[in-house]
DNA sequence: ATGCTAATGATAGTCATTATCACTATCAGT
DNA sequence: ACTGATAGTGATAATGACTATCATTAGCAT
């Protein structure tokens, strides 16, 4: 049922290629100056099916969704609220915590998501660098 | 600065009252119900406002933020993807963790949310009931 | 009581995402 | 390879949650 299509390609490749969290926009854009443009609305549809096909995952952050490609080990992620960076760390002790916690209540749990929201290691120690103030809020 | 109004009292009042997880519509629904009507943009500056002095707290669900009451203790929640419920948990060896996980990168934590998507254990065990694929989706 | 200014509320605007729809492309079965 | 069923595409309209605007109202410091 999930065709293969060069837009899906296109997407897939992008987001493999780097460890960029990429929203449907900046996709977008991107491809557009790589020369293979893709329609914004197949963009959000691709970026929906390669993650229902387990081939990328999203982390929701806010009012926007970014997609990052899938590693061997799951991660969770460091938001800073200064610049917007995500920064990834795996911690299995939490993991373990987590599935026991929904074990305790009955739960089934299918998946999770943890944020650590807060200010990043560069913009502690530079935030008098006014350029940073450009930089997008979460 | 922050003024105490009727609109906003009568916010903290119902969210104060019950352990639900309100959002801004359904707050509003239900100020109209019980005859203190107020403006859908007062409902969202108020729970703004209200988050921002501390006496309420939020969760980013997927595109809606939901407004619960403050616990003595900070906890987390179990999402249910089937029926929309909210579960609370607390778990202080993951927030050590967490903590412990952020000094590590040299991040400074100000904040974190930690969802657990999955099953209930009401409509785990009752999904025969064709009325809870009314119920709705995160 | 008075005035400064925050708050209200109706409504218009924003912005990310989804739906629509006519058209195109993939792919399974011949 | 041909072809039909149907999934995908892309331009654009629609949706929906939230925010801005602005004239008016109302806390609250003095």
């Amino acid at each position: 049922m999930l065709r293969v299509t060069p837009q899906r390609q296109a997407i897939l490749a992008l987001i493999n290629r780097s460890n960029v969290h990429w929203d449907a926009e900046e996709l977008a854009r991107e491809l557009v100056q790589s020369g293979q443009a893709v329609g914004i609305a197949t963009v959000y549809r691709g970026l929906s099916a390669l993650e229902g096909a387990g081939l990328i995952a999203s982390v929701q952050l806010g009012d926007r969704k970014r997609y990052e490609r899938i590693d061997k080990s799951h991660h969770d992620h460091l938001v800073c609220t200064e610049c917007g960076s995500l920064e990834e760390f795996v911690q299995p002790e939490i993991e373990r915590l987590q599935a026991q916690v929904a074990e305790e209540k009955g739960f089934r749990m299918l998946n999770h998501q943890l944020l650590l929201f807060g200010i990043c290691y560069a913009c502690d120690n530079h935030d008098s660098n006014q350029d940073l103030d450009k930089g997008k809020k979460i």
